[in-house]
RNA sequence: GGCGGCGUAUCCGAAAGGCACAGGAGGCGGACUUAAAAUCCGCUGGCCGAAAGGCUUGUGGGUUCGAAUCCCACCGCCGCCACCA
């Protein structure tokens, strides 16, 4: 037997300096060759790589390794984004500069990525750190200004107190606590700089249906975090302190008209800004700013319990309903909400349950407005239009669809989405005035300012005389000053030298912007970057672009569905409306890949549980762990770490090894050996082609772990063939070609292993990771004969052997004498054939 | 509460409506070896039944000649959103 030993460590380090020194892996603009552009989202230089980097980036590796081979001009880039809060907690702690601990992190991951084989195109790398890149960010900054879409406003933001910065809607987690450090998000009223994303809520919530390749529950949070509502706005008269309609309005949001005769009570929000006015000097003061003031205080994980009891308080004042002219009188409530629709809400507590809680609990009334027909209450009310009943015997609202009672001329239409209800009250308020059709979206603007240090500096400028102006283009960049020391607490704000500046609109003395941008401005746009690393002139040039983008597959965590994923669709859009790119959507396909974890919980340093790649690189090698993340799972499921699963993939690996040596060393002994046994032959050879058609197959639909179970396959076959075949009278020409097309086939998930025996065991010309990828000649996969199931009433009874090519009817009729003794003289209702599958017999009885 | 996903052997997992479990791990055994490691070769789901055979993809229905797969309901787990008017 072999002696032949696989040694990974002997060679993976070689072939890493010949790829790097050749640049192997450079992507070149080829007009003469379809192209294919495959991106793993960019790393956070947080520290070492951990598996989920390895799981991401090899992932991403397989499919950009196997398109060249299959021909593609191939751009596959690596990057790092590079500013955020981590580097300055990191600052502090080491009493160092942020940027010495992201370029040395930076230097730690490239090399380790390196190290595990990744063929990226280094030449195009960038760092959003780097002033080369951001200085782009602040032109975009500046781009996105005169296009309407940089705006500031003073607003009730997030504030998170231990990171002492404003976060975006999208970053604070569903539990009202801080993405980064979860820490409780404060509400704080402050002006800060927003991009405006709204503006293209409609348009990046139609376009996802333009996204087939992404995952539908990717697609659905989308939808579900833009929150589009099909409603009306409606005008309500507001009347002054003595009751009397005064002429000024209140607008609501409601996607209920059809319920508005059932409204008896008008609610604010604690942070609308007419109820202070309301209420000052008022006996009904101090009790509407205790709501005001316990709202203020509470945090938004507090505000947010969903289960709590709803408080408010009556303002005194009232408003007139449009449809029945009703006086309805104005309360606070806390659970309004200042930030969706107009901050005010027509209560109808009939047919929403939140509206019943609170008019249950301060005794307003519930008149029914909309019944179902099977409802106790619908033989009294129905075709009612005048209000006779004030109260419902109900436990809860009725929020289902229904018919309209007790709502004047309205009474009887029918409600909910088919419905007529909410058409025709809505056009008869939009025949008065007093109301219009609307769309409300859950998405808010994009806040962008952050109160720290270690990012983009904003552009602007505020001049005492002049109001807030833009950096003039010219003198971009704005450099980030590097004498800011962190670990004392400072920020820009404590820099003369840098935001003391002179107006460039009147040239008088005026105060630079200190606030940063967000990190994730850019990550919107790094992708586009890509194309054209190291313009100087401009952002990317559009031909370059035009050639690369969108990108084919990109692949990253589930965790940046909503944040990045959406702020980069937005960039695009406004991008194509700026001319700059010639498509809507940056990427066409989107693979969200699993987490993986180590007994069951995900791995992290507090917990412990974390196994370093660099550990398992040294012991088993690269090619080993590529291997083994990508056979344990589907890429999009979470994977469970095993030592014993690794062990397994080196055995395989060190298989494979011993075969294609062997096949060599055989052909050179026995050059001319002519095959002794035929039928091995013809069952190898066949599974060889089977295989070939399986890999392609997985890889392209992402299954690698099928992939690599046909490739064990293939192996298994092979050692099956040696051991029914004895030495001497092997096919060797056969070994060799299932030799060659096992190395090719395996090149994308272990490159290194497959160069070295290309190049040195089986001398094969030119690198591997240049070879074309093995042709499927399905006529080859093809067996000659097929066994066949054969059921009778749905059960296998028997099986038949029939040529591949047999006819239905030669099928058919050897299936019935195979099964001959279940069917009996029972009566042959019906037979289906399946070619290649089953046939099933269906009989009376 | 709303939306989405998942549930297959001891474990990780295959199965594009067609014979349920490919591949790996683990376990058992054999060959080689003084021995071990390494390697190579086998065997390896459960329950009922004497056997033939039957039952078994979370549970219960349905569609179909045929369902792990499609539909409905329920149970369990996971994720996202959530006083969004």
């Amino acid at each position: 037997m072999s002696e032949y030993k696989y040694r990974p460590l002997d060679f993976e380090t070689k072939w890493q300096g010949v790829w790097e020194s050749n640049r192997a892996d450079s992507a070149v603009e080829d007009s003469t060759k379809p192209k294919k552009y495959v991106l793993e989202m960019f790393p956070y230089p947080s520290g070492d790589i951990h598996m989920g980097h390895v799981r991401n980036y090899t992932i991403g590796d397989v499919v950009a390794r196997q398109a060249r081979m299959k021909g593609y001009s191939v751009l596959h880039p690596i990057g790092w984004d590079a500013f955020g809060l981590p580097a300055e907690n990191a600052a502090i702690k080491s009493s160092s500069h942020p940027a010495t601990w992201t370029h040395a992190n930076i230097e730690t991951q490239a090399a380790s990525f390196k190290r595990m084989g990744f063929s990226y195109d280094w030449d195009r790398t960038v760092k959003s750190c780097d002033v080369d890149y951001y200085r782009w960010g602040q032109w975009t900054f500046l781009e996105f200004w005169k296009r309407g879409l940089v705006e500031r406003k003073s607003s009730p933001v997030n504030w998170c107190p231990s990171c002492t910065t404003v976060l975006a809607n999208e970053q604070v987690l569903s539990d009202g606590v801080c993405w980064r450090c979860k820490s409780a998000v404060i509400k704080r009223e402050l002006e800060q700089w927003y991009y405006r994303i709204t503006e293209y809520a409609q348009e990046l919530l139609d376009d996802l249906d333009k996204l087939p390749g992404w995952p539908d529950r990717v697609k659905t949070m989308q939808a579900n975090w833009i929150g589009r509502s099909e409603g009306a706005e409606v005008v309500f008269e507001l009347c002054d302190a003595d009751g009397e309609p005064c002429g000024e309005t209140i607008t609501v949001f409601t996607t209920r008209p059809d319920t508005l005769f059932g409204c008896t009570f008008f609610l604010l929000a604690p942070e609308h800004p007419r109820v202070r006015e309301f209420v000052a000097g008022t006996q009904h003061e101090a009790t509407v700013m205790s709501v005001v003031d316990r709202a203020a205080r509470e945090t938004a994980v507090e505000r947010q319990q969903g289960d709590r009891e709803k408080s408010g308080a009556f303002t005194g004042r009232f408003v007139i309903n449009p449809v029945n002219g009703e006086k309805v009188p104005v309360w606070v409530s806390d659970y309004v909400l200042m930030e969706y629709g107009t901050g005010a809400v027509m209560a109808v507590p009939s047919g929403d349950q939140r509206d019943f809680e609170f008019a249950r609990k301060y005794g307003l009334e519930i008149p029914p407005v909309v019944l179902a027909e099977d409802d106790p209450l619908f033989a009294e009310l129905s075709g009612v239009s005048e209000r006779v009943r004030t109260e419902v015997p109900w436990e809860a609202a009725f929020a289902g669809d229904g018919v309209m009672v007790q709502s004047g001329e309205f009474t009887g239409l029918s409600t909910g989405k088919g419905g007529e209800g909410v058409r025709a009250v809505t056009e008869w308020l939009v025949a008065r005035g007093k109301g219009q059709a609307a769309i409300n979206f859950r998405l808010r603007d994009w806040l962008i300012s952050r109160q720290r240090y270690w990012g983009n500096p904003i552009p602007a400028i505020h001049c005492p005389a002049c109001g807030v102006v833009p950096v003039p283009a010219e003198e971009l960049p704005v450099v980030l000053p590097m004498n800011v020391d962190v670990t004392a607490g400072e920020t820009l704000a404590d820099h003369p030298e840098f935001y003391q500046t002179t107006c460039p609109s009147c040239s008088g003395p005026a105060r630079r912007e200190t606030d940063t941008m967000d990190t994730f401005t850019c990550s919107s746009w790094y992708y586009l970057r890509y194309c054209d690393a190291r313009d100087e002139a401009a952002i990317w040039e559009r031909d370059k672009a035009d050639y690369w983008m969108p990108v084919d597959q990109y692949i990253g965590g589930i965790e940046h569905a909503i944040l990045h994923l959406l702020y980069s669709r937005f960039f695009t859009k406004v991008f194509r409306d700026m001319g700059l790119v010639g498509f809507d959507e940056p990427f066409t396909n989107l693979l969200t890949q699993g987490m993986v974890k180590k007994d069951g919980e995900i791995m992290s340093k507090s917990k412990g549980n974390v196994v370093a790649p660099e550990g398992v690189i040294e012991q088993y090698g690269a090619d080993t762990l590529r291997a083994y993340i990508l056979f344990m799972a589907p890429p999009d499921k979470d994977l469970e770490w095993s030592y014993e699963g690794v062990e397994g993939m080196y055995r395989w690996l060190g298989r494979v090894w011993r075969f294609v040596c062997d096949a060599v060393d055989e052909a050179r002994e026995h050059g001319d050996a002519p095959p002794g046994t035929e039928a091995p032959g013809k069952a190898l050879h066949r599974e060889m082609h089977r295989v070939i058609g399986k890999v392609t197959f997985d890889i392209e639909r992402f299954q690698f772990n099928t992939a690599i179970a046909g490739l064990m396959e293939l192996t298994n076959a092979a050692y099956e063939y040696r051991n029914v075949v004895a030495p001497g009278m092997r096919d060797t020409a056969l070994q060799r070609a299932v030799a060659v097309r096992l190395v090719s086939l395996l090149a994308p998930f272990t490159p290194h292993m497959a160069e070295e025996l290309w190049c040195e065991v089986l001398a094969e010309t030119g690198s591997v990771h240049g070879a074309p990828w093995p042709t499927f000649d399905p006529a080859a996969a093809a067996a000659d004969e097929v066994e066949l199931a054969v059921q009778v009433n749905g059960k296998v009874r028997g099986r038949v052997v029939v040529p591949a090519d047999a006819s239905t009817q030669d099928v058919q009729e050897a299936a019935l004498v195979a099964v001959a003794e279940w069917i009996k003289d029972a009566e042959v209702r019906k037979v289906v054939v399946v070619p290649g599958k089953i046939v099933s017999v269906v009989i009376a009885g």
